[in-house]
DNA sequence: CTTGACCTTCCATCTGCTGGAACCCTTATC
DNA sequence: GATAAGGGTTCCAGCAGATGGAAGGTCAAG
């Protein structure tokens, strides 16, 4: 399989793929003529990349599922560990984003928003007591 | 003013007081030494730059809402435009955490978490139809 | 006079790609 | 046999938004 062809099915960008191959989490073969030669198992590991990217999980988030994806022996409990340290990591971006979202929608609201120079928004990014 | 002293008033670090210089958001005066001698109202741009980077606005939208906030004959229309913009930016990733936190939570909470292979987020991510 | 806390510049690094230039390979058509 | 389209290749630069570190200048205290 040519990099055009994995790309269709796997949903990823072609430079996406070789970037993956660059940074080590995929080893496609190589054809005679100098092409990247992937095999199924090479799409599978993309298609898995993909969505577990999908999922937020960081580049060495990744490398480390990908590992334990291929470790048939693996523990659950190490799987389930990275996930739930991801789960963290989003619900505190959440909650990050919710108290954002909170501050400036009341601004927004409290903002006329015509053509006259008094804006809550200014005021309050100006002078936060 | 010296850097240390703005960096302790405003809350930024003094390499992102540097960096907001390069990139033109603040134009601090120089000492005969070479240090930078910053203003009140320097410090009151950075303080600004602050609380807007914290509501999660982009650097051209710091530099934009800077020019209106130092527009006295600016109207309350132009920030607002931008802030509701930013608010739907907001809602988008909003939404898009959600999602991913609920697929993941569900994930984690299938997943045994023992010392056996068997692993629901791994089977997930290896072959969702 | 030296020490230590400041300050300076410049360059590299981080995340996760993405765009583009310049070039090679393959196949079909004229 | 030339050529053009549509693959593929490498390498280098750049995005946001800083941050870290090296190498060195400045200043006040002891």
């Amino acid at each position: 399989m040519n990099i055009g062809e994995v790309a269709a099915r796997s949903g990823l960008p072609a430079k996406t793929i070789r970037y993956y191959e660059d940074i080590g989490l995929i080893q496609p073969l190589r054809s005679e003529n100098g092409y990247r030669s992937f095999r199924e198992t090479d799409l599978h590991k993309l298609a898995f990349l993909g969505r577990a990217r999908a999922l937020g999980f960081s580049i060495e988030d990744c490398r480390h599922l990908l590992t334990l994806y291929e470790d048939r022996s693996r523990a659950s409990s190490d799987v389930k560990q990275i996930a739930k340290e991801h789960l963290v990591r989003i619900d505190e971006k959440l909650a990050e984003l919710q108290e954002m979202r909170a501050t400036l929608a009341g601004l927004v609201s409290a903002c006329a928003g015509d053509d006259r120079p008094d804006c809550p928004i200014l005021a309050d990014l100006a002078a936060k007591s």
